[in-house]
DNA sequence: ACATTAAGTGATT
DNA sequence: AATCACTTAATGT
């Protein structure tokens, strides 16, 4: 009962400025809600795409994946919608990308059957889905720059910032080979940039822990 | 005290 | 920028 409640305010909470009061009704009817610690695999590649994940609160990574090599491609957070899980309107499909919490997360998960019919039937949908595309576009073409045009240390810099803006803390919890792997590196190299930005004075290092001196 | 895991570093490609 | 090989430091049991 009072968990009924609880799930219908935080969905409220978290989407209601996004769609008309109809179709969050029908969302609460449909969605059910998942909620994970953090570093859990949300979606894997590979996987069949049979749910529409929002998240309601936490913050989750995407990133690709082959064999035991891993690059990181965006995040999502609170109110945003995985890209990749879009394109099931179309076609019934298997994910290409992995998504992990970050954070504890709860996460609205929604049949793709509904999709379709609230594609046709709102507006408000139709409009979401389509900025949330361009929105997670975007992001993509930043990170395709960013491994194109940038040297490996602005971009762990750059990384860095991303991080303490996610988190809302100029602290960061991370080990240098967890660092490596989001951004498709060694960890030998991680740690030699890190070095050089403690040296410059962006950062300060302790074990498990980066704390930034400024964004 | 010992083992394990994280981080630092010189040398080489 | 990556890899190897090794050292040193921090942390858990």
């Amino acid at each position: 009962m009072t968990e009924a409640r609880t799930q219908r305010e935080l969905i409220e909470e978290s989407l209601g400025f996004l769609f008309e009061a109809e179709l969050l009704e029908e969302i609460i009817e449909v969605g059910k809600v998942k909620s994970l610690e953090s570093d859990q695999i949300l979606l894997d590649t590979g996987d069949d795409l049979l749910y529409i994940p929002f998240i309601l609160d936490g913050a989750i990574k995407v990133s690709r994946d082959r064999d035991e090599e891993e690059l990181l491609l965006y995040y999502i957070e609170s109110g945003d919608t995985c890209a990749m899980t879009l394109q099931c309107t179309v076609r019934k499909s298997v994910s290409e990308i992995r998504a992990t919490t970050i954070e504890p997360s709860r996460i609205l998960m929604i049949p793709i059957m509904y999709m379709e019919k609230w594609m046709s039937n709102y507006s408000s949908w139709r409009r979401y889905i389509l900025e949330s595309y361009h929105s997670r576009m975007t992001e993509l073409i930043e990170t395709v720059d960013a491994i194109a045009f940038m040297r490996l240390d602005e971009r762990l810099e750059k990384y860095l910032v991303d991080q303490a803006k996610l988190k809302g803390s100029l602290e960061i919890k991370h080990t240098h080979q967890q660092i490596a792997e989001d951004l498709h590196s060694s960890r030998v190299v991680i740690s030699r940039l890190l070095k050089q930005l403690e040296t410059k004075g962006r950062i300060q290092l302790y074990r498990n822990r980066i704390v930034l001196s400024s964004i």
